[in-house]
Formats: structure tokens, C-alpha cells, sequence
DNA sequence: GTCTATAACTCGATAGAC
DNA sequence: GTCTATCGAGTTATAGAC
């Protein structure tokens, strides 16, 4: 009982120390002495809960990708405004990646190593349904409420404004002259920009 | 002379060889190792033509990256219209995107591992200069022609929008249901669509 | 379960033969 | 100039004491 209790302690102090450094220095850059570091313990302890430095990340990104991704499927498919749903969409992707920054680099690598079997992990095999999308955005178009647009150049348009200034953080930070805090109320600030720059774009 | 033409010739193979597994893997990623096997010989021939991995990386680097940002820093000073800086910044950008498909998560991984050395070589210690682009863009909304924008949002959306979907090309191919083809003619396609998105979100 | 010590491995770099 | 063999630093993983 009482190793019960602290096994289960002790393994989500690991993950929490794990995410943390994971989150900050990627996959690769993590080193398993600074997880045990960041814990206050050793080294070998990781590897008597977690067999090895992929597995530990393995969880770790599971659980972090595995509760974003069925909230986009859910939200496109959701029945709400089209205009909604750009709010929603923006909202979420920015949020995601202010909470894990160092997400987006490691799932493009990820995905650019081995796109197939990759796209199968983080989907669960099953791919977004652009269907209700897809419908909507042509309503509004019939409805002449927007400019005609394909879905194709909507989604990318609105999923790069979102994700790439993560990405590309120190060259937009130097170039533009941002520090870390201006930074962080830009990305705020785009929350609500984006959806009115697109929306500017898109409606007549 | 047949020492030096061998020199030539060897030292061309290693570069040629470098630049393929420097870009496929990145800096940290490459090893020795497939540099040599990619070109058939052995690893102690790179340390003779190149004293250290880093000097090889740096001579790929440079040649690379070299011809395209002063173009790009060039182009931000030039003496035209903002509607025709919007054009032909999207238009070399997706150009030099499409003929180094590899080139921008390569950039941007080694971005993200050394900020500051890496800014500074390539933009080789100086800058890009945005004052003439944001009083450009200042002029333009004071004559009331376009709406008020900062040129923070207006630059990470231009560019955003212009490399992220390379970077995330099997994603969109497979969320999108596009296959090669498509996806080099729908980038094709943004060249124009992406100034005009752009345009008609900010023009009164 | 947790620790210390160390084995095992990876990889850049060098020595030295040809 | 090119090769084989090997060193040495850094890191993951394991053995074994407590």
C-alpha cells in the first residue's frame, strides 16, 4: 500500500519534471539528467518507471497531443457560425501553443520524418472531417455573405497565421524587435486579429 | 596540379554530400558518418578537408542562406508600392520555398537551438531595415487608404502564410486530401492569392 | 523504491600507415 | 590525399547495494 502510494507519486513527479524539460529543450536537446534534476532525484529512477528516454516521451506527448486534436475535429464539425468557428479555431491553436511551445517544432519534424505513420499517431487513424467545413464555407459564398475562397486556401491561411510566429519566435523576436513579453501580448493580441483579418478579407 | 584538381574535385564531393544530410537532418541531427557514406568515402577524409563538423556546416550554411536574404532585405527598401512589395515578397518567398523544399524547417530548427549566433549569421550582423516598410505602411493608412495594422501583424501573417505550409506539407496533404500535384499548383495558385487575401483584408 | 557506480554505446576527432 | 584503427567526451541504460 504504502509503495502503491508512493510509486504513483513519484511516477507523476516524473512526468511532470519530464514535460517541463521536454517542453523546453525537444525531444533530442532533453537530456535524462536534466529531467532528474528538475525532480530532485536521480537519474536511474527514470528508467526503473519509464524502460527508456523514447518511451517517457511517448506518454508525455500522448497525453499532451491527445486532448488537442479531438477538440479540433469536434470544433470543425461543430454546429456553430462559420465566423464562430474561425473565432474558436484561432483561439484554440494559439492557446495550445502558448501553453507548449516547443510542441509545434517537434511535431513538424516529426512529421516531415515520417509523415504516414506519424499522421496515423496523432489522428488515431482517423482524419478530420472538412465535410461540415467545407459545406458552410460554400453557404456563405451562395449566400454572397463572402468572397468566393476555397476551403483549401481558408484552412492554411488561418492555421499558418496561428502556428508559424511559434516557430519562427526568435527570428520575429529579433527582426521585429520583440522581447520575450512583447512577444506573448503580440501572440494575445492575434487571438483576436487574426479572425478579423481573415474575416476582413473574406466577407463582402 | 593533379593533387590540387583531386583537392578540388574531393572537397566539391564532401560539399555536395554535406549539404544533402546537413538539410535532411539539420546541424545536431547529421553524423559524420552519413556525409561519408553519401559520398562513398570515409569519415577522416571531412576531418582533412574540414577541421571540425562545425566549419563544414558553416561553409554549407553560408552558401545556402547567402544569396537569398539579401534579396529579401533588398526588397523591404525598394523604392515601390506596398501593394507591390505585399506581391513580390510573397512571390520570392514561395519561389525560393518551392526550389529548397527542404530549406525552411531546416532554418528554423537550427533558429531554435542557437537564437542569437544563428540571427546573426544569417543576416550576417546587420538587420533587415523595416523603417522604410513601416512608414509605408503609415502613410498609407493616414491617407485613410488601407486600415489601421500594425506592421508586427501584417509581416508575421505575410510570411506565415507564405512558408508554413511547406513546412507542413503532409499535414495539409493528408488533412486536405491533396497529392503532389495539387499541392505544387495550389502554391502556385497562392503567389497570387495570398497578396490578394492580404490586399482585400486591409484595403477600404 | 531509491541510490551510487559503472557498463555500453554514440559520435566527433586524431594518429599513423600507405 | 586517403585509409584503418582508436581515443575520449558525453549520454543512455543497467547492476547491485541499501
Amino acid at each position: 500500500m504504502k509503495e502503491k502510494r508512493k510509486n504513483t507519486n513519484t511516477e507523476e513527479k516524473i512526468l511532470a519534471a519530464a514535460k517541463k524539460v521536454f517542453i523546453a529543450k525537444g525531444m533530442a536537446g532533453a537530456r535524462m539528467q536534466d529531467i532528474a534534476d528538475e525532480m530532485g532525484m536521480n537519474k536511474a529512477l527514470l528508467h526503473y518507471y519509464f524502460k527508456t528516454k523514447e518511451q517517457l516521451f511517448e506518454v508525455i506527448f500522448k497525453e499532451t497531443i491527445g486532448k488537442f486534436i479531438p477538440k479540433l475535429k469536434a470544433l470543425l464539425i461543430a454546429d456553430i457560425s462559420l465566423e464562430d468557428k474561425i473565432k474558436f479555431f484561432c483561439n484554440e491553436y494559439i492557446q495550445m501553443a502558448q501553453d507548449n511551445p516547443y510542441l509545434p517544432l517537434f511535431i513538424l519534424n516529426e512529421l516531415n520524418k515520417q509523415p504516414a505513420q506519424f499522421i496515423d499517431k496523432i489522428f488515431s487513424g482517423e482524419l478530420p472531417d472538412l465535410n461540415k467545413f467545407t459545406f458552410q464555407l460554400e453557404q456563405e459564398i451562395k449566400a454572397k455573405r463572402i468572397k468566393p475562397i476555397s476551403p483549401v486556401q481558408l484552412l492554411m491561411n488561418m492555421m499558418s497565421m496561428c502556428i508559424f510566429p511559434f516557430i519562427a519566435k526568435p527570428m520575429f523576436n529579433a527582426v521585429l524587435g520583440l522581447d520575450e513579453l512583447q512577444f506573448r501580448l503580440t501572440m494575445e493580441q492575434r487571438k483576436k486579429d487574426i479572425p478579423k483579418f481573415i474575416l476582413d478579407s473574406i466577407k463582402k
